[in-house]
DNA sequence: TCTAATACTGCTTAATAATGCGAAGGTTTT
DNA sequence: AAAACCTTCGCATTATTAAGCAGTATTAGA
């Protein structure tokens, strides 16, 4: 494969031992080549467009000035085409979502070897999202709803169409019902949930996956 | 390895083609075996007691009755224990999305052969979510935030406290500005995203991925 | 079959939220 | 330097929502 065509890889991680590692490996491969190699974000943001990388590796725990997660964001909105795949030490934890978040599209751990970090290039770059088991199954989690619902199928069936930013007319409308009938069913939902707005009511259900 | 320690495999497949085919492939490791197979979701309903698998390879487009989603479904709420793989011929379309939330932590094809398939019940077994790259892509993707939100930096973290649902007067105090000031930032938040209510304002930026 | 849970309807009052209008100081971009 | 944008603040009015209180009808389970 001409280097015109080798996938362009960015890496941005502040210990130089794993930078060149990185590089390295990136470098064995046919498919790929590593742009550039940088100890911060504000260094890899600064040539952004000269880089013009197709992947980056991204450092989520970086010393000073700004995190892999806000540095992701920024490469997201500066350089939309790039798959940012984040390199970290934890796999638990907010802060994968957080990742997810800002514009990362997978995530291996520093301890990856050879094959690990080629395979990841290689399924980003025909169209995955490389990740561990363990995230996959977080992620995955993180969309199911709660089947111990304390709502009656009734209430779901409102709490989703206040989802939907339904009024209590919109909601008696929709569902045939009067309006004194939404409000009712409303104030139950309120009373069980314990809160006291529509708003806080979606707040609640989304934490407890409730619709 | 023993019988008693080999996972519960149940099979939910209305084509008896598939049904056995996917069945011997199964039995052919030393891992799992076919505790049963139907054609139907109501059938599997019905004998979950007795059968207790662990794993559930769910066809998602049943004829009659019940759907594969809907069976997920059930099956979460009476075998909370059991792992739900989908077995489907679609790849994309809102149904992977509705399956996740119906319980599923897999998602496979029904040509899948004997190393995907296998490979999957193993995924699955060590905490895994076994799926495509299309699908894994799909699934990250639905957590990016839009990098190019119409809202200013302020008005993002409004409506982040209104998703939080808090009141006009909690966010004049969580962010020391005047009431008035809010519900400006508020009233500007609905003329960018065309809504006139909080709700409203949720569900477009939950569709429009703006938090 | 009874009965408990769920679904439904209505009224009143108080609290919040939504809308329209105007205005001023600060920052960034052109 | 002007223009455009962001952030802040205030007032008046109307609309919608929240809450409390009361009751009937229907349905699913013991």
């Amino acid at each position: 494969m001409p280097t015109e065509s080798k996938k362009r890889v960015l890496i941005v991680e502040d210990d130089s031992e794993i930078r060149n590692s990185f590089s390295l490996i990136v470098n064995s491969s046919p498919n790929f080549f590593t742009v550039n190699a940088y100890g911060s974000c504000e260094e890899a943001i600064k040539n952004l467009n000269h880089d013009k990388p197709d992947i980056v590796l991204m450092d989520i725990e970086l010393p000073g000035g700004m995190n892999g997660i806000q540095g992701a964001k920024v490469i997201k909105d500066k350089a939309q085409q790039a798959d940012v795949i984040m390199v970290t030490v934890y796999e638990d934890s907010e802060l994968v979502f957080e990742a997810l978040k800002a514009g990362a599209s997978g995530y291996i751990t520093k301890s990856a070897n050879y094959m690990e970090l080629l395979s990841a290039l290689d399924e980003i770059t025909k169209g995955g999202a490389p990740m561990s088991s363990k995230i996959a199954r977080m992620v995955i989690d993180n969309f199911h709803v709660n089947p111990n619902s304390p709502l009656t199928k009734r209430e779901t069936e409102i709490l989703q169409l206040i989802s939907e930013g339904k009024t209590y007319t919109q909601i008696s409308e929709e569902l045939f019902i009067s309006k004194e009938t939404s409000k009712t069913h409303i104030k139950n939902i309120y009373a069980k949930l314990q809160v006291r707005s529509k708003s806080e009511a979606l707040a609640k259900a989304s934490l407890e996956k409730l619709i």
